[in-house]
DNA sequence: TGACTAACCAATACCTACAC
DNA sequence: GTGTAGGTATTGGTTAGTCA
């Protein structure tokens, strides 16, 4: 596990725009006992309007709020933790024990790096560095989805965007079809959710993911994943149960990997100059 | 000056209104 | 009903501001 202290999300106590309005819509529209708090896109204008601040992407804050940034203190100590979208520029805070998704510590299974150099000399040494996109081509490269989940995994789309009824639009890192060695089993659908160092996980994504495939893939089986890489280059998976309700969200599985680049896979690296990320 | 944080930018998918 | 244009929403990446 890695020794960074650095919390996944900021704190948000120097915030002068974005938690200052939340907590003007959080105190406008909270009752004690209140199991929910809803709003909207309109809302989040409106306080911005009436606290006089300006905002040039009034939905960008419910996004930053849910991933990047701690909501409030007062708003944590109601017990609201996430921040989710219920319908095209609607949004709700609900209860549940945490936002994100702590990694579980396992012991780290070493897998040698498969990534053919041409493309592998092109990306950073550490897996640290990675961004998402780069950390999802090593993985596939490196068959990690088909250890972990035990079948044969087949990439059908990547950095899928799409419309969801309820929630608005939800975005998946990779979409795979995932069927068993003999191949004559009904396709799983495996939503995968990858994030950089700098990221967390995030309950209210993975349980995007799900509803995004029951919407497109109905009657299909679903096996959410999270894909993390930490400050100490190991990759993390996350297997969830397929809900739809952030609260209920659990880790079914999760391994650890540590990717070993190659002696010669690190010289090239070394001797290569230019890089794509 | 560098690390960290917050806010903005840009790309793109989606929605809606309107013309035909 | 279909096509299209313009506006809206989402989110990864970038930039600006702050502080030690």
């Amino acid at each position: 596990m890695s020794m960074d202290p650095r919390p996944l999300q900021t704190h948000g106590l120097s915030s002068r725009v974005y938690v200052p309005i939340l907590m003007e819509i959080f105190q406008e529209k909270y009752t004690e006992g209140d199991e929910v708090v809803e709003f909207t896109l309109d809302d989040i204008r409106a306080a911005a309007i009436r606290l006089g601040i300006s905002v040039r992407n009034p939905a960008d804050l419910a996004y930053r709020m849910r991933s990047r940034t701690e909501l409030p203190e007062v708003i944590r100590s109601e017990g609201f933790y996430i921040l989710s979208a219920v319908g095209r520029g609607k949004y709700r805070l609900g209860k549940a024990e945490s936002a994100i998704i702590t990694l579980p510590s396992t012991e780290p299974r070493q897998v040698p790096d498969l990534t053919p150099l041409p493309v592998r000399r092109l990306l950073p040494e550490r897996l640290a560095q990675f961004d998402e996109q780069a950390l999802l081509t090593v993985v596939d490269y490196c068959k990690i989805l088909d250890d972990f989940t035990g079948l044969r995994n087949f990439r059908l789309r990547s950095h899928v965007r799409k419309s969801v009824p309820k929630i608005g639009q939800a975005e998946l890192d990779e979409v795979c079809v995932a069927i068993s060695e003999d191949g004559d089993e009904f396709p799983t659908i495996v939503p995968i959710e990858a994030k950089a160092v700098a990221d967390a996980v995030n309950r209210v994504q993975i349980c995007a993911m799900v509803s995004f495939c029951e919407v497109y893939f109905p009657g299909h089986a679903v096996r959410p994943l999270a894909i993390k890489v930490d400050h100490d280059s190991l990759v993390h998976v996350l297997e969830f149960n397929a809900t739809e309700n952030a609260a209920d969200l659990t880790i079914l599985r999760s391994a650890t990997y540590d990717i070993r680049t190659s002696d010669v896979q690190s010289a090239l690296i070394r001797e290569t100059t230019q890089r794509l990320l």
